[in-house]
DNA sequence: GTTAGCACTCCAATCAGTCGAGTGCTAATT
DNA sequence: AATTAGCACTCGACTGATTGGAGTGCTAAC
């Protein structure tokens, strides 16, 4: 559905007044700090047709019009410009993440950090995920009183231990030997691989120490795991206590007990991963989840080597500065692959 | 200050009755809910001498009374009885923690998760923290293409690993005799043993390998140090929603944000750490944050081969069950002090 | 020392009245 | 045919007055 150039702008005055008050406008308003060159009654004229098109609503008789989710919709996909970051603020972000860029961890945190403190909104990010991470490297290392820690490396950089008590009749000539055998065994293989054929041969070869080889096996097994279902890293959820939308506590509490889960931030993050574009935008009542009706998300992908590996999200009142929102996690994931190539590309 | 009995039983019922039902209690309420066999009447007087003395006080004339600080500290210290756990809760308590201990990270953030859940306030527990740890063990991993993982384990079981790069010519030989040497010399010491005077022992006896010594000894020092500045985990932070005097989204704000700062978690919990008994409790005005002077704090610390290794602590409202809180702090930082024992103690 | 009785205070809730912002409609204007 | 001025109308937000109830403090009687 296309409007006319005229209703465009209306539209157009409507939404960013809403977006920067809070506050329902009526047509004086518009007519008087938008140059449209018409009058107040032209406006309303207007304003009746676009409310019956569904664009903008009216709380009650007497009060001005506030966009609707239809709205929004509208002025995302097709009246708002995009931005591009100023060099300034590129250059305060860049700094602001480089200068603590040790390990991909603080990468991410840094970056979410800074996504929710320009936006003022709630920002999430997770990690690069590797659709099937392969066993790089485990070792036992023998320590005193017969414990033995396990550690197993992937080949994305993740690292797990675990300490572990041994018989003492066990030599650390034996762990060097499990070692070995699970090193050449497993090394390069993924965790269905790993399942699928290989375990019964090693047990074979390593039937006098069966239960220490389990528990390497079940380390393994978790790590390779873990990636999938790795970390978020949530920051700013205090920020929506700033917007008055949340003045009330009930919403409050709705909306912070969603943010504490997990699941719920996967899915957010996940929801639309597959769009071509890469930053997708759910307004409203668009989220599935019942809390987040009053919310929106602009949520994007960042790559490594072409292929997606992690999102970053923001999630903000339905009254979000979209064109910010959008342009902060444009400048954000192209960065992150940026960095993320410095981290794991080839 | 020692109050008659009567007296002691009307500031009773006016803190209990407050705690239960948040509103000013007048005298009728009193008189009528516990029996204390006299008129609202003398009731009013008791109170009118009660609220001299500072124990209560009314928020505005005809209202009824609510406890004061001072009277909350009374009846902490002389009124209130020690409630033991009953054996049903306690089974709940056990079970819930026995299921899921796999680690100390684990119990820790198990255990504060059922206090939580258990008193509906916010709650916060501190790791082990040793005055200082030793370097149990440094292990060199070589993986492939030159990269080595550098893992050192602690004698209280931290472990911490680090990804690193060294030139293609060094051998796997190499790094093993670089293991070696490392713990030969450094075992079982301390960081400040470590960096006095070994250090240049061994840098001549490797020099050959300096950059790779320097990574390890980076890690091993960084190891050493963080134990120091531990994890706190914390748990129940919304449960302040549900409290009646947060109804204001301003205190919700300045607590919550107190909550985020790890600084202040641990100035709670190490306030008066040096108590005898071990379960402290600070009330209102008494703590010194400015932010904390609408809440009071219950902290106790648990044990490990009878010294205090750790802190446990709840956040709520003034108006606290403290016999409550005092409670479950009593029975939970005994069951830590168990359960550390199994995985520390000797 | 205790209590009944009563005047008094103050909050909370309710209601009427006013104001102002904003609309929708109509008729006049361009 | 589109625009606009004018006007009646609606409705929320605010104001102020009124009322009811909970609770106190004081006094005088028991």
């Amino acid at each position: 559905m296309t409007l006319d150039e005229r209703k465009q702008k209306v539209l157009l005055a409507i939404i960013k007044d809403y977006i920067s008050t809070a506050e329902p406008v009526g047509s004086r308003t518009i007519s008087k700090k938008y140059e449209l060159g018409v009058s107040p009654a032209t406006i309303r004229n207007e304003m009746s047709d676009l409310e019956e098109l569904g664009y903008i609503e009216q709380p009650h008789t007497s009060a001005g019009r506030i966009p609707s989710d239809l709205g929004y919709r509208y002025y995302v996909d097709c009246l708002m410009k995009k931005k591009v970051l100023s060099n300034e603020e590129a250059e305060s972000v860049i700094k602001g993440v480089r200068s603590k860029a040790r390990d991909v961890g603080t990468v991410l945190q840094q970056t979410n950090k800074i996504i929710s403190n320009i936006t003022n909104y709630t920002s999430m990010v997770t990690g690069p995920q590797f659709r099937k991470s392969n066993l790089r490297h485990c070792q036992l290392v023998p320590l005193d009183n017969g414990k033995v820690l396990v550690v197993v490396v992937t080949d994305n950089g993740l690292i797990q231990n675990r300490l572990m008590d041994v018989p003492q009749t066990i030599t650390d000539l034996d762990l060097q030997k499990i070692s070995q055998v699970v090193n050449a065994k497993l090394q390069g293989l993924t965790l269905e691989d790993i399942k699928l054929t290989l375990i019964k041969e090693i047990y074979f070869e390593l039937s006098k120490h069966k239960n220490i080889f389990d528990a390497a096996m079940d380390l393994i097994q978790e790590t390779l795991n873990l990636n999938q279902q790795d970390k978020i890293y949530l920051s700013g959820t205090l920020n929506i206590l700033n917007q008055p939308e949340f003045r009330d506590i009930g919403r409050v509490k709705t909306l912070l007990s969603l943010l504490e889960q997990d699941k719920v931030l996967k899915e957010i993050l996940s929801d639309k991963v597959n769009l071509e574009n890469g930053i997708n935008v759910t307004i409203g009542g668009e989220n599935k989840l019942e809390g987040l009706k009053d919310c929106s998300t602009v949520t994007a992908t960042y790559q490594i080597d072409g292929k997606i590996v992690g999102s970053v999200g923001i999630i903000g009142p339905t009254r979000m500065d979209y064109e910010k929102a959008v342009s902060i996690m444009d400048f954000m994931t192209q960065y992150l692959s940026q960095m993320m190539k410095d981290f794991y590309g080839r």
